[in-house]
DNA sequence: TATATTTGCAACCAATCGGTTTCATAAAAG
DNA sequence: CTTTTATGAAACCGATTGGTTGCAAATATA
């Protein structure tokens, strides 16, 4: 079972989930309105959510609100802040067009 | 086939490539003394990465040496800023704690 | 208490994924 | 010209993925 935040984000019904509830916790059965599928499709997605603590439920009664817990996000945000001056600084664009040019020399 | 940028940067093997090329152009051969897989496993993940534009080839004589570019982690890095408030403020931790003591309320 | 609702879990299934081996092609080197 | 080197593409394979249906358990309602 690989259960890191990258593999968590890389499904779009899982992003969207993400999305849902970072305004305001859901259940289940809430938030499969929104999509064109069980509501247990749903839930294995919020479990794989949860394993990699994106996600936390918030039981009240037989219902379970999940909310958003961005924390982990980090970890994607730092991997990407690697990068960041790459695309951040503006002669990045010169820099493509100058390696296109030499790679497109005889 | 799903060739979105989540998607790609999902797998290991394919982060590794990208911080190994970040900091200079490598043909398929050279990636592969890196990792424990086959030259073609790697190619593999190549054609993946030049699909999403994530990366670029550059031919030079028989070899290609591949090179980053960023431009297209833009999208990952503006998916994660509708959250970035949510861990970024001092307040989250608290925030935690609080819903989770609600949640262990009797 | 009997019934309806909300949920998680397990079994199943087709499609995709990440690796392999084999092969063809193009460029460099002998 | 022949051989070696660098690469991509195709066929294949087992494991994983993302969905389904069916069921059991716990809570709420009549």
């Amino acid at each position: 079972m690989r259960r890191d935040v990258f593999q968590a984000i890389a499904d779009p019904t899982r992003r969207a989930i993400l999305v849902l509830i970072a305004s305001q916790a859901m259940t289940p059965n809430a938030l499969a309105d929104h999509f064109d599928m069980t509501r247990q499709a749903v839930s294995k997605h919020l479990r794989i959510l949860t394993e990699c603590e994106l996600v936390k439920p918030d039981p009240s009664g037989r219902e379970i609100y999940y909310h958003l817990d961005a924390t982990r996000m980090k970890l994607i945000d730092q991997w990407l802040s690697q990068f960041k001056s790459m695309w951040e600084n503006r002669f990045s664009e010169l820099d493509n067009l100058l390696s296109t040019m030499k790679s497109t020399e005889k």
